[in-house]
DNA sequence: AATTTAACTTAACATCGTTAAGTATATCGA
DNA sequence: TCGATATACTTAACGATGTTAAGTTAAATT
């Protein structure tokens, strides 16, 4: 039975080009500005076949978010590997964060600003990629309080300080290029470091 | 001239009854939803009126946040009174600003997500509303400095940070109602206590 | 009373997301 | 190998969008 599994490979790869055209014209023209028929056009297929491997639009907006918070993982999870200061780890981490959006500020906001918009669902249901970004956050906490770096906060309430920071100081910088902003890298590292200094013992 | 007069008032009118309209419908049911037929049949004038009073919706949008850019002032000016605890007076502004937000969230993200994806420009220029908002930041870190409540640091980053802060914690609530948030109120107090201690000596 | 000006409307354009119906091509049972 | 079925895709259409150009009507001016 090659043939079945050579079409539904072949499927699979279709379903995949439609979603790289749609992510690289939400990125390039924002979401709204996209329509169903420039995505085909891209592909030379007629925009009604991407609804034979999508819902609807908010459904291929949902798949570009999902590949991104995967992205933002990966990133985040490479930083993982020392242990041995969790507070530098922490401080690290929150920069790569940033970055990451900063480097990609159109999916960043497609997935934190667009998305919930459209999508009722949060993306960070229980086993989703995107609960996965805030556990990593949340053993980073734990082992800085355990460490007795900060002082007896409570995990949760600590994780969700942080989360609003670096996303207020990512999305202030993508939304208001044009303000004058004191020099970037040092407003990103004065966000992390006023947090973590107000987070000690 | 009366007649000039209350032609030019009613014009006024006219202009104030379309932004009217425009605002309930963007906070309803969000700016993209809102369609200029919408408009016009809520206020029984045909769309192509709204034309010769605003240039477009875009346009539109624009006037809604110069009105919430002025509510949110007057909302942090009426705490400015007692100068007497400068960073408690930070505490309640940092408190009474994502209270705002949270009261009024879509006018909140219209104003700080939504029309910067639309209008090039910030909305914080020099003399503008949202200018005034910023500087209202700035004197008081400036005074927590002064009082040596604060260590010595940049008064413009500093003010940055704190509204990287707040504005993170708001945009988290409004976007992610469903997220297993700490206690909200628990969550925002935190979010500024962190930041607070974080700057002093 | 004739003409200009102001306020507003009608009609139209190109485009949008999405659905229903249709068409070819490949697969399968006989 | 032939006819039936299923798969993959397209064409055509619906109602809606922002916006513009060309009217229309009524008031103000001369």
């Amino acid at each position: 039975m090659g043939v079945k599994e050579r079409r539904a490979r072949e499927k699979e790869q279709l379903r995949h080009r439609i979603l790289s055209a749609a992510r690289e014209l939400f990125v390039a023209e924002g979401y709204e500005s996209v329509s169903m028929r420039k995505i085909a056009d891209m592909i030379d297929y007629s925009p009604t076949t991407i609804y034979l491997y999508y819902k609807d639009k908010a459904d291929l907006l949902d798949s570009v978010c999902k590949e991104t918070l995967l992205n933002l993982l990966n990133t985040l999870d490479r930083l993982r590997k020392d242990k041995s200061d969790p507070v530098e780890t922490l401080r690290m981490s929150g920069r790569a964060y940033v970055e990451f959006g900063l480097k990609y500020p159109q999916d960043y906001k497609l997935t934190f600003v667009v998305r919930p918009q459209f999508q009722k669902g949060l993306g960070l249901e229980e086993g989703s990629v995107g609960e996965k970004v805030f556990n990593y956050l949340r053993t980073m906490v734990s082992e800085c309080i355990r460490q007795k770096k900060f002082r007896q906060v409570d995990v949760e309430t600590t994780g969700q300080v942080l989360w609003s920071a670096v996303h207020g100081v990512t999305l202030l910088l993508i939304d208001f290029p044009d303000f004058p902003w004191t020099e970037k890298d040092k407003l990103i590292d004065t966000v992390i470091h006023t947090m973590i200094e107000g987070l000690k013992p």
